[in-house]
DNA sequence: TAAAAATACCGAAACGTTCTGGGATGGGGA
DNA sequence: TCCCCATCCCAGAACGTTTCGGTATTTTTA
């Protein structure tokens, strides 16, 4: 007498055609409401699968399918409102598309944004949304997913061609008009607070804001040019450097809101009056940007907008559709608030 | 001659088997290194793997397991900082159990809820992390997810008694606590901004302040008493209300953290000083607090703690082992800062 | 009125794994 | 010498879907 191991059974699709005296095509057919299935069967269907509570198993559609109708997307830092909206917007357009997205947060990490990218993969989505950590080495990323679509987000691909998919911001130009704008205040010794140089978005944007002072005829003093990691930490011990040398800047301008808020907090810390003293611009703008004191002045991205392009772009590319072109920039804002004025006089 | 559709066949345990010169049960053996497999069997397969990049299937894995070693969380709001706090912490214990870990986002919103709780179960996780959104009606929320383990966090599960698995805070003695705080401080009048009464942990954090206030002997007076959404929204327009009626309050105590930036915000319109003229406490700690002026002291949970220890229970409970008891609650800090001080004489 | 076409259904073979119940080989103990 | 056991490997049946081809049955067409 062998006591079998009785499992649970879950309630699969043949239950339902026993309790609906059909055949398990037939249930299959009427779930994805295509073919030829009467009125009547169907409600005798609809019925069973409510009485027996029946729910569709994905991995055995995905696994026969070879398509699991879904994408995922891994952004780098959840903590950082821009990615939060990024993330809501992609999530937004997918489920009108008729996809689920799943979502990763690689803490700027590249072992943790490789181990979400080999997790994705095995669960074989779709496609995915990537915007690639800091510290991601040029070379291997790639073969990692296979061949499944990627298209990237934010930051740039590894490889630069214009095959790969790539929605983004002209960072140059984006760069550029924060710096204009400090420059048309009067100033002329401006702090630069730049991501890694492992970025090519940093870069971009550093080489907007050099643009931005050769065309103003300003001279550029390296040793204004800092270089963070886009968090918190590295912009105050940036900013900090920056204010306790001599021939102190009278403005700031952080590439990333993360970093803007280091350097908010250094500003606090030091003593220094802002504006006054020191003006202040950053990058990003967040819901609670209006709550500092004074209120930050930043270049924002349409970060929602970014997220829905994206995963339009990806989910065009998956279905084989035409798509739009590579690479897609919106168009950033320069938001004025109060942290910025004219330099003092000496 | 048909035209027979070439698909783009991925790389199965077959063509690895075949490459290898290895039956199909061997490679799996060899990959869940388990069973007898000889040291130059092993090797040979390994390269085949990494010839043909070979990469396992979860669906077929998981289908045939009836397991798919990962579980899901679904949180109210992730551009509440509290929230990305929990989920990675979450996160980080399952990955040391050795589980993957979906996210969902719900935006306080039933329905999102519901389709991503739907989605999960489709994909046969093997349990979920449920922080329910505050408009979840309170009976239809079980039956979606068929039998799969749940347990709650932060917020309480629909029904009370301790058999379903809740870790969260003892509300009623953290906001007793800063009560307490600003009574000490010399407060007779003091607003609440508490959250939505269809959520348990409001009512009861709103109990442990009535407790408060009639331990202290204190007239209770009901219109201080504001319910919001627990978003930045509400939380403006009822501080506004408590603030501009007459007989207005020394000192506001938010029970959660957007409502308290929202409170703050209103503050700063209407031009009220803070601390001097109100005094604030919000609750929930975020990275930013100290970023405001004046900082804001709050009474603080231990959202990473929160998030491991429920990944935890959940990760017992889906393999049979005992468990932490049920609720397990965790203890939080009055983190005094600058937004208080003793009422003003008038 | 016979043939053709439309309608409603069904059987069985995949999809890519894991796992059970063996089979073959070789060495050592009685 | 025979048998047993350890070691290494394999065939084939699931897991829960979708879909291709086919079979009745009814309706339309000529």
């Amino acid at each position: 007498m062998k006591s079998k191991r009785t499992h649970i059974r879950q309630v699969t699709i043949r239950d339902v055609a026993k309790a609906a005296k059909a055949s398990v095509s037939t249930i299959s057919a009427a779930l994805n409401n295509s073919d030829y299935v009467s009125a009547e069967m169907r409600s005798r269907i609809e019925l069973a699968i409510k009485e027996l509570k029946y729910r569709p198993n994905d991995l055995a559609r995905g696994l026969r399918l070879r398509k699991t109708h879904s994408i995922a997307i891994v952004v780098p830092d959840l903590s950082n409102h821009f990615y939060v909206d990024l993330v809501r917007g992609a999530k937004d357009y997918s489920t009108s598309a008729n996809y689920t997205m799943l979502v990763g947060d690689s803490r700027e990490n590249w072992d943790e944004e490789r181990s979400y990218l080999d997790s994705f993969h095995r669960r074989r989505v779709d496609g995915v949304l990537r915007v690639p950590a800091m510290n991601t080495p040029k070379s291997k990323s790639s073969s990692i997913l296979g061949d499944t679509p990627v298209v990237y987000v934010d930051r740039f691909p590894p490889v630069r061609d214009n095959s790969v998919g790539w929605v983004g911001i002209d960072n140059a130009r984006a760069a550029e008009s924060a710096m204009r704008y400090l420059v048309s205040l009067g100033h002329r010794r401006i702090g630069i607070i730049v991501g890694d140089a492992s970025s090519g978005t940093s870069v971009e944007r550093l080489n907007g804001c050099i643009a931005a002072l050769q065309r103003a005829k300003i001279r550029m003093d390296r040793s204004r040019i800092q270089s963070g990691h886009n968090d918190v930490e590295s912009g105050h011990s940036r900013t900090m450097q920056l204010l306790t040398g001599k021939d102190r800047p009278t403005a700031i301008f952080c590439t990333n809101n993360m970093m803007a808020l280091g350097a908010f907090a250094a500003i606090q810390e030091i003593g220094l009056r802002c504006p006054e003293e020191i003006s202040l611009v950053g990058f990003d703008d967040f819901y609670w940007a209006t709550l500092l004191r004074p209120k930050m002045t930043v270049v924002s991205q349409p970060a929602r907008e970014m997220g829905m392009m994206a995963a339009r772009m990806l989910i065009d590319q998956i279905e084989g559709r035409p798509s739009l072109p590579s690479p897609t920039l919106l168009t950033t804002h320069l938001i004025v608030r109060e942290s910025c004025c004219p330099p003092q006089k000496t």
